[in-house]
DNA sequence: CCATTGACTCGGA
DNA sequence: GTCCGAGCCAATG
């Protein structure tokens, strides 16, 4: 593991309920910007392992955007079960849901 | 060890 | 609004 690994896994953790971050924002406060792509990575192969509420990350346009049919619904069951509205595209209102720093 | 991959992002056309 | 290309870097094989 990196420190910028577990740096991730903290700041996911922290993620309040009803609100969400994307990637970049992650990555950014992980230390690099640019490592969004890690940072779902990380999400990726953690969550099967650990415990994390990965369905509280989203992408800069506040979209779900993921491979896995199954993982996808039951990321939106979760937003929805916590309050927050994800539309028909699996998309959420950033501006409202975003956890702000 | 080297090569490939990917739940991304940003800027430009 | 769209599409394309490039950057970035940990995890995987």
């Amino acid at each position: 593991m990196t420190p910028f690994t577990e740096k991730v896994i903290s700041i996911i953790r922290d993620i309040p309920e009803g609100r969400v971050m994307t990637y970049g924002q992650i990555a950014s406060l992980a230390g690099n910007h640019r490592a969004a792509r890690q940072v779902a990575r990380i999400l990726h192969s953690m969550s099967k392992k650990q415990r994390l509420p990965w369905y509280r990350v989203v992408n800069a346009n506040g979209q779900i955007v993921i491979k896995d049919d199954t993982a996808y619904n039951e990321q939106i069951l979760n937003l929805q079960i916590e309050g927050v509205k994800v539309d028909h595209n699996g998309t959420v209102d950033l501006e409202k849901y975003r956890l702000q720093l």
